[in-house]
DNA sequence: ATCCCGAGGG
DNA sequence: CCCTCTGGAT
């Protein structure tokens, strides 16, 4: 018999029971966000907050970080890969933000892609966490699972963004963003997926598609 | 060898 | 669609 996926009860299963999720890559400021989610590009979470911890301690907001400087942001995150684009675009986006934006962070998609170092994954982050908007990030988790659960099989990221728009209630946006992206990283895993202990099994084919029992 | 809360350019 | 940028973890 087919399963079928229902992203609702998949995310009910999934969170636990938590309604307001909480991670170790929740920023103290919408600044401090953006920037974190800039440097994560390639990066793992563990290793993106390992080098903003010292960071913002430094430069907690933008006018700190222009005055850090592009070389001394740059020597901070030395051990994440990518650090010289990063580095380049944290400066400059800092100093965008104070000259476009008061030093606030931006609440419309427009202003936000314009930033360099932020595509749509970025800003919907951003306009999904910090401004409540019915946005969703695809990360490369949330692709994965796009893809296994059969929400938006063989597709684009985009796809997947689009089919998961439509299908999750609108009240569970904002933490149904964090609850995929800890799912992706902790059970529904890229190279050794963990379905034994997934709890939105009952809702998704592809353990019984690659895990033969 | 593969992957990580991608972006930018061809 | 493709490619490059990059270091660390597994």
């Amino acid at each position: 018999m087919m399963k079928r996926a229902d992203i609702r009860a998949f995310l009910e299963a999934i969170s636990g029971g938590n309604a307001n999720p909480r991670t170790e890559l929740d920023y103290a400021t919408p600044y401090q966000l953006l920037v974190a989610v800039v440097l994560s590009a390639q990066a793992t979470d563990v290793s993106v907050n390992r080098v903003t911890r010292t960071l913002f301690a430094d430069a907690p907001t933008p006018q700190a970080m222009v005055a850090l400087g592009e070389a001394a942001i740059a020597q901070r995150i030395k051990s994440i890969g990518l650090w010289q684009a990063k580095a380049k675009n944290v400066a400059m986006l800092s100093h965008l933000l104070l000259e476009r934006h008061g030093g606030e962070v931006p609440g419309d998609r427009a202003a936000l892609e314009a930033l360099p170092g932020v595509g749509r994954k970025t800003a919907n982050v951003v306009l999904n966490e910090v401004f409540g908007q019915p946005a969703m990030a695809v990360d490369t988790h949330i692709f994965r699972l796009g893809n296994r659960t059969g929400l938006a099989p063989g597709s684009t990221p985009r796809a997947v963004e689009d089919a998961l728009l439509k299908r999750i209630p609108k009240d569970m946006l904002k933490p149904a963003h964090l609850w995929l992206i800890l799912h992706g990283r902790y059970v529904c895993k890229a190279r050794t997926p963990e379905c034994w202990r997934c709890p939105g099994a009952a809702y998704c084919t592809y353990g019984e598609k690659t895990i033969k029992a």
